[in-house]
DNA sequence: TTGTCTAACTTGTACGTACGAGTGGTCAAG
DNA sequence: CTTGACCACTCGTACGTACAAGTTAGACAA
């Protein structure tokens, strides 16, 4: 609320070139700041200005005064004092992946004093910026952050540089941008796990392998990547037009009417991989639609083991998503980034195949 | 920290005279202090110990200058600034009712600027107990609570009584300690939404109906009050053997092992009552094992409409839970209580009938 | 009646001075 | 070597003055 006004009034130009000097590493946390009197000769100025200035310092806890010895910097940690409090910015507060991944941040962090404060983007951009700009206001000791379309390219790099010189340490799940590689993440190898579910079907005897993935977030490149990558080794050759694209905001309708008109018009389908298992129920329904039987009819393997309870009649051949483990490992990383203790830049989560009924074998053709 | 001294510093002691005018109210919010010449006047100090007295009570939030204009009195309600952060008290981090939930109140919440800080408490007293002292010590604006085990007595009204000294409003949801119940609480009416299901089974032709309570909150003994009532006024014995009561340590496994046993000893049962969706689908699973039919053989009712995505085969009948209404409604409420606004005591969402595919007519006997 | 200007009053910034209070080092006396 | 007086230096309190910046109400002219 200060930049609009251009005044440069004395004890706030003083203030600024003091505080510059502590966030440059000029004056070390611990050190002697110099005496008031050393700086109004300095500046030209009386002592009462000079006073003021780090009054002002002083009560944002850049640096502490002892009478009699002196003014301090404060100890490197205790610029703001610790909230406590984490931030956990997700990009949906659905019942699918969002509630184990907060449980397994929740059992770690909870036993270690700290609350979670609950973010949520709606995978969008635009509330993701909002977010972090409200973080930024408030006292945060480290933030947890699924990004949001983490592969659309990131014009929001300088909130995190702001953080960076606040000294938040934060750490990504899921995904990261492409511009922020060498910020610490935890993700799943997408890739290798879609590897191994289309490596399977295709063990199985399947070669019409249709892919289903979502365009907008790292996660889905990558799961196709792998699914390209097993069909290419097995020698299948890859056709565009056997992969089914479909937006965050489209995902409950495209990719089932676009199936179904794909069968309708005898386009040949033994398997498919989808992006994640809730796309795969919703595909189950499509082909159920359809007088089709899954898996007699069509294959389909999903991802995330997410195993609702109420799924009694098909168990799908999926990948092992240890949401909970990932969760207590991106809060265990970031209380070591708190503690200023070093950390993997990069943390691969191994997918494991989950084999359900979902998946059968043809006779080779 | 400053007791420890009695020297009497003069801005201390002006600071203090004046918070004591304020405190007694002898000067009101909104009203003008005394300018800072009079002041000089009437003390017989200097104008800038005068201000470094006031600089201090702005500090702490009793006052606010503008420049041209005067010192005013804060208003009332103003003393702590606000966070803009709201708790969230929850017993489950689960994937069952939770993300719903926490998703309605986010979307209130996070248009009106709240952040969410979220707490759980596993269903357990002393991390309830934990999770409020921890809220009290940090700045909140407010609290949704979702009481753990509801129906064990509270011994801990005092933590609230503090809540209510420092003017921190709290709502409960799906709900309240028998001790509070002229607190704000948004629940369902349990007791008729099972009394809906047993009645729907009743006019199915079913006689032999069990029931599967969990026995340490209050909605497990609305739930039994309404199966019970509903038997009643069909003209029904109520057998308290027909009755599986659990507990939450042990739902996972108490209801599906009793349940298995009861029909392996041959006890006729029609139908089944369960406590929630969660509970009817592991129940469902237990008569599969045995070989038996749902609904064929036995009918089976749920409670919550939870909906999960794989639930491909079986649609239970069952109560449709609005949660994201229900938080959508406690986050308003809360809001409203913050501005000071008069609110409804007991909020009371009306229980509406599904009816799925879960429960077959039988021939009348 | 309406609009403008000014004077009086408010708080904010900045200068100067003086002394009190606490710290840490020097140095001579014991 | 230890002790204690002393002193130079630190920040804390308190006084005084001056002017800048913003607000408000009343005087005054159109």
């Amino acid at each position: 609320m200060e930049n609009k006004k251009t005044t440069s009034l004395k004890y706030q130009q003083i203030e600024e070139e003091l505080k510059q000097l502590i966030l440059e590493d000029k004056i070390k946390p611990g050190e002697k700041m110099p005496s008031e009197n050393i700086l109004t000769a300095k500046y030209g100025v009386s002592r009462q200005t000079i006073r003021k200035a780090i009054s002002n310092l002083e009560s944002e806890g850049f640096v502490y005064a002892v009478q009699g010895s002196g003014t301090f910097c404060s100890d490197a940690s205790r610029f703001k004092k610790e909230s406590k409090d984490i931030a956990v910015v997700m990009t949906y507060l659905s019942d699918y992946i969002f509630p184990k991944v907060i449980s397994g941040i929740d059992s770690v962090l909870s036993d270690n004093g700290y609350s979670i404060v609950l973010k949520n983007t709606n995978n969008s951009r635009t509330r993701e910026i909002q977010c972090l700009e409200d973080l930024i206001e408030k006292n945060i000791d480290g933030i947890i952050i699924e990004p949001s379309k983490s592969n659309v390219f990131c014009k929001h790099k300088y909130l995190y540089d702001k953080l960076d010189s606040y000294g938040i340490p934060y750490i990504f799940i899921q995904g990261a941008y492409s511009v922020m590689e060498d910020k610490p993440h935890v993700i799943m190898d997408d890739e290798k796990g879609t590897y191994l579910l289309t490596e399977y079907l295709i063990s199985l005897g399947h070669r019409n392998i249709l892919g289903v993935f979502k365009s907008d977030d790292t996660q889905g490149q990558n799961r196709h990547k792998g699914y390209a990558k097993a069909l290419a080794d097995a020698g299948i050759p890859y056709n565009p037009e056997d992969v089914i694209w479909f937006y965050t905001e489209d995902r409950a309708v495209h990719p089932y009417t676009t199936l179904q008109k794909m069968i309708k018009r005898g386009k040949k389908v033994d398997a498919i991989v989808a992006y994640n298992d809730q796309i795969a129920f919703h595909l189950i329904k499509a082909i159920r639609e359809l007088n089709l039987k899954v898996p007699e009819d069509i294959s389909i393997t999903g991802y995330d083991h997410s195993q609702s309870t109420g799924n009694t009649d098909i168990s799908l051949t999926t990948i092992a998503h240890p949401q909970q483990e990932l969760g207590k490992i991106a809060a265990e990383t970031l209380l070591k980034m708190i503690r200023n203790e070093d950390v993997e830049q990069r943390i691969v989560i191994e997918p494991k195949l989950i084999i359900g009924n979902s998946c059968k074998r043809r006779k080779a053709t």
